[in-house]
DNA sequence: TCTGGGGTCCTAGGACCC
DNA sequence: TCTGGGGTCCTAGGACCC
């Protein structure tokens, strides 16, 4: 890729996102203490006035119920949310060529002179491009621009909700970044935080004039790039066509309450794992020859291992029947388990499955008939309608407490 | 913060080869 | 051959992200 100098670097970040989309289509909410993340148990997203009362993200639901009862709490509805996702990815392409979806709610944009030029400055582009977001989709996004993604990404939270930040002098980033303190820069977490402030450095000011030598020497690559980005140098680019057949890993993992020792109540949550991640895979039309499973204990502890395949291949048989001789092995010392995982890797796509002697892709037929079969009759009555026997809840064990 | 679910990338170290 | 050096590939696990 060409790097031209004066390219700037947008980054456009959902505020309260989940919350947002929900009262997009439910206006009545608006202006109410409001969560998302009724169905996982925890608070995903806030409304500004939940967070003004105390609700914090990871904040337990039953929690939340005893100390804000008025608080309105609402379940996900991602479809929701990818339409908004797609939409905004829609207007973004009016005024720029490269975008980059990030995630469900935060989009980088490469910004070229001649785009700028075009609305007349750059303060000129991003009103407008607020106004219409805003307009069409009634959520609000925080903007930032600056010369490279890392600082883009700083300053779209610097005046979160609905922030307009733009770093395009050295004082305004000088500002921005003595601004940021350290444990609130992106790609800097809590392992790396204390090992920063040992050596005095206590913002992204202090950061990026530490000696890039000494970073080099005692942290990982991904540390002196980041110190390059923020002292304005453009190493990342926005890296457009995000396609989800390049995905490398798909998982499913669930918590169950409360906490099992019973291999056989264990097992089939494992089972229910394989095959929402083999639906969610057969969905993209991927294949995979790499399993992993885990359990967590009740301490949080995590127990792993994994399989590699003979074939590829996305049908849930195959992978449970390569999953259970190493089960027992895994629960150990009969700890009681709260959550599960299964996850799918080396995902590549159907039509890239190696050839076998004979010129035929090794056999994925059979059971991947049935499976597919079966995806089709739930895409016509839902989900939950077909299930192995494996997975299968024993109405006892379920009304058990 | 008693704690959900879904991802990516990097690195150290072992296996294997010459 | 009990002994050098160097390269590649793979994997487990860590760290980080939303």
């Amino acid at each position: 890729m060409i790097k031209q100098s004066k390219n700037l670097y947008l980054h456009a970040d959902g505020d309260s996102f989940f919350v947002a989309c929900e009262i997009s289509v439910h206006p009545e909410l608006k202006g109410l203490p409001v969560i998302v993340g009724g169905d996982r148990g925890i608070a995903v997203a806030m409304s500004s006035e939940a967070k003004a009362l105390g609700v914090t993200r990871g904040m337990p639901i039953f929690q939340i119920k005893k100390l804000f009862p008025q608080v309105v709490i609402l379940s996900h509805h991602f479809d929701l949310y990818h339409d908004i996702q797609r939409r905004m990815h829609e207007i973004l392409l009016k005024y720029f060529c490269t975008i980059e979806e990030y995630s469900i709610d935060e989009c980088f944009a490469l910004v070229e002179p001649s785009e700028v030029k075009y609305f007349g400055g750059e303060k000129k582009l991003l009103t407008a491009l607020k106004k219409e977001i805003e307009e069409t989709l009634h959520v609000t996004y925080s903007i930032g621009l600056a010369k490279t993604k890392a600082l883009a990404k700083q300053a779209s939270k610097l005046e979160k909700p609905n922030g307009l930040v733009m770093l395009l002098s050295k004082e305004d980033e000088v500002k921005a970044l003595k601004a940021t303190l350290i444990d609130n820069i992106w790609g800097i977490g809590r392992k790396t935080v204390p090992d920063l402030r040992r050596l005095g450095i206590k913002n992204a000011y202090d950061f990026v004039n530490y000696p890039e030598k000494e970073i080099e020497k005692k942290f990982s690559k991904p540390l002196l790039v980041l110190q390059k980005e923020l002292g304005g140098e453009p190493i990342l680019e926005v890296e457009s066509n995000i396609n989800p057949r390049d995905q490398k890993s798909i998982q499913s993992t669930s918590t169950f309450h409360p906490a099992s020792t019973d291999p056989k109540i264990i097992w089939r949550e494992i089972s229910e794992n394989a095959e929402h991640a083999c639906r969610n895979v057969r969905k993209i039309k991927l294949v995979s020859n790499k399993v992993s499973f885990f359990v967590k204990t009740s301490e949080f502890k995590y127990y792993i291992d994994e399989v590699k395949l003979t074939e590829y291949t996305a049908d849930p048989g195959v992978i449970l029947d390569a999953l259970e001789p190493k089960f027992l092995k895994l629960l150990r010392a009969k700890k009681r388990i709260r959550s599960t995982g299964v996850i799918l890797h080396n995902l590549i796509r159907e039509e890239e499955v190696p050839l076998d002697l004979f010129g035929r892709q090794k056999k994925k037929l059979s059971n991947l008939v049935v499976e597919e079969a079966a995806d089709k009759i739930r895409k016509k009555y839902g989900e939950d309608i077909i299930k192995r026997a494996s997975s299968l809840r024993k109405r006892e064990t379920k009304n058990k407490k």
